[in-house]
RNA sequence: GGUGGAGUCGCAUAGCCUGGCCUAGUGCGCCGCACUCGAAAUGCGGUAGGGGCUUUCGCCCCUCGUGGGUUCGAAUCCCACCUCCACCGCCA
């Protein structure tokens, strides 16, 4: 959620920012009336209220039952107007949140224009390209091959856009967890395993209600929700609490199955790893102050690339376009990983740093001495391992001529094996 | 799933039956001051969050789990919901 007071008191800023996300600024303008409004109504039932509570006093002392019966007539003009005036303000303010709610956050200045993928601004890249003698293979293939990956199986018993991993392959997933995770704990990440099955304040409280509802699987009997990412049940940790300052930033590494519809995939990326209804996937999350932010956005961002250089792969790391941010999301660094099977550069991690957008929707506060004001934190969120894409991507980097596939050095103490071969 | 209990200003509690001197008392913690060479102890004062108004100083409103209701007036009465705890049953 953005910063009301900073629609009211600096309008023409924010309507700057908004409109570069394709923000109506009409809509803007129609916020900033409601917001007047609704303060009027404010002073006015505050007004009453006062008045109530005076005469409220005055007819438990009354004097005489006349008395008190001249006053309780005249109080009961003023609840009748404030019954009034406070339907009015619910109403209005009911209108103000949902639009509110609806509302990006401000990208950053430095972050480039654009609407979607195509837009975004390569800044750096990493790792060497592999070079391959014979024609690269794609993931699907190799892992056919090498019998750890049936995705008909899986077809059979979950439905399309489900993977089934075996044999090295499970050995494989729990050595990039435990690399990543070990990675992320030696840097002040506190691992955490979460809850995935949330209640929808925790959802609304990160940005993804109401705005992604499509995306996500609800639980009806219970009313819950399964998360997407671990960032909502890291973020949700801290929700209306007050921190203090000098424990921040505070580090998490989120470890969770994540769980996507994919309702506006359809024909994506429909075989293999890439684009799945359920995969597994290290998560980091950082809680910081508004002065620190900028640089942890840095620094989690360089964490990534190491670890996908740690791996071997051979990426870049490319500045999302405001129109392709998430809506919680200032700025977005994707890290694209090439992909030989498929000769393109794909995303396979990302990190966006969210300012107070979420902060504001949790309440989530920090202050360093008593008697100081509370300030919002910042929360970023940036992914360490998204272990199927990073498996799609392992196999097809290192995979070679005679039908093997290398597991990179780092990896080998961690997964207990150092070549994946087919079945005899 | 069943039964019972409980949610009050950081923590612990009082207040609720009997609505209005509750502007929510008390203890602990914390901050400041005094005393002290310093500290402890002691004394005094302060100590929530959010919103609005205001050039300033300040002032006002809301929040006693949440939302409704009754009433001139609700921490207090009524209804619904949420959460937590205990015990029983079932269960990895």
């Amino acid at each position: 959620m953005i910063d009301l007071r900073a629609l009211r008191d600096d309008f023409e800023a924010v309507a700057a920012a908004l409109t570069r996300r394709g923000v109506d600024r009409a809509e803007l303008e129609r916020l900033a009336e409601q917001d007047a409004r609704r303060r009027a109504l404010i002073v006015e039932g505050d007004q009453l209220r006062s008045q109530r509570k005076q005469a409220g006093k005055a007819i438990g002392q009354a004097s005489s039952p006349e008395e008190r019966e001249r006053l309780i007539a005249q109080t009961k003009e003023a609840s009748t107007r404030l019954s009034e005036v406070e339907a009015e303000q619910a109403q209005i303010e009911a209108d103000l949140d949902a639009a509110l709610a609806h509302l990006p956050n401000l990208p950053h200045p430095d972050a480039p224009d654009g609407h979607d993928e195509d837009d975004a601004v390569p800044v750096r890249w990493f790792g060497t390209a592999p070079q391959h003698t014979a024609p690269a293979r794609d993931h699907v293939e190799l892992g056919e091959a090498l019998g750890i990956l049936d995705l008909q199986r899986a077809a059979k018993i979950a439905g399309t856009r489900n993977a089934l991993l075996r044999g090295p392959a499970v050995w494989l997933e729990l050595g990039l967890v435990r690399y990543a995770l070990d990675y992320l704990d030696a840097r002040g990440h506190t691992p955490v395993i979460p809850p995935v099955l949330v209640r929808e304040h925790a959802l609304y409280g990160t940005g993804f209600l109401p705005g992604s509802a499509e995306e996500i699987y609800h639980v009806p009997a219970d009313d819950k929700y399964l998360v997407g990412t671990s960032e909502v049940p890291l973020a949700a940790m801290h929700d209306d609490e007050i921190l203090d300052s000098a424990d921040l930033p505070l580090r998490y590494a989120g470890f969770s199955t994540n769980f996507r519809r994919e309702a506006g995939a359809h024909g994506r990326d429909t075989r293999g790893l890439m684009r799945v209804h359920q995969f597994d996937k290290v998560e980091m999350f950082s809680f910081t102050t508004a002065e620190q932010s900028d640089d942890e956005h840095e620094r989690l961002t360089t964490m990534q690339v190491e670890l996908l250089e740690g791996l071997g792969l051979h990426g870049r790391v490319v500045d999302i376009a405001v129109g392709d941010l998430g809506a919680s999301a200032q700025r977005k660094y994707d890290c694209e990983v090439w992909l030989p099977g498929q000769e393109r550069y794909r995303e396979l991690t990302s990190c966006s740093n969210c300012t107070d957008y979420q902060a504001r929707r949790l309440r989530c506060r920090h202050r360093a001495h008593p008697e100081e004001d509370t300030a919002l934190v910042h929360t970023l969120n940036g992914t360490a391992c998204a272990v199927g894409r990073t498996i799609a991507a392992l196999l097809e980097t290192h995979q070679r001529a005679d039908g093997t596939v290398a597991v990179p050095e780092t990896l080998v103490p961690y997964v207990g094996l150092d070549v994946l071969t087919p079945p005899a």
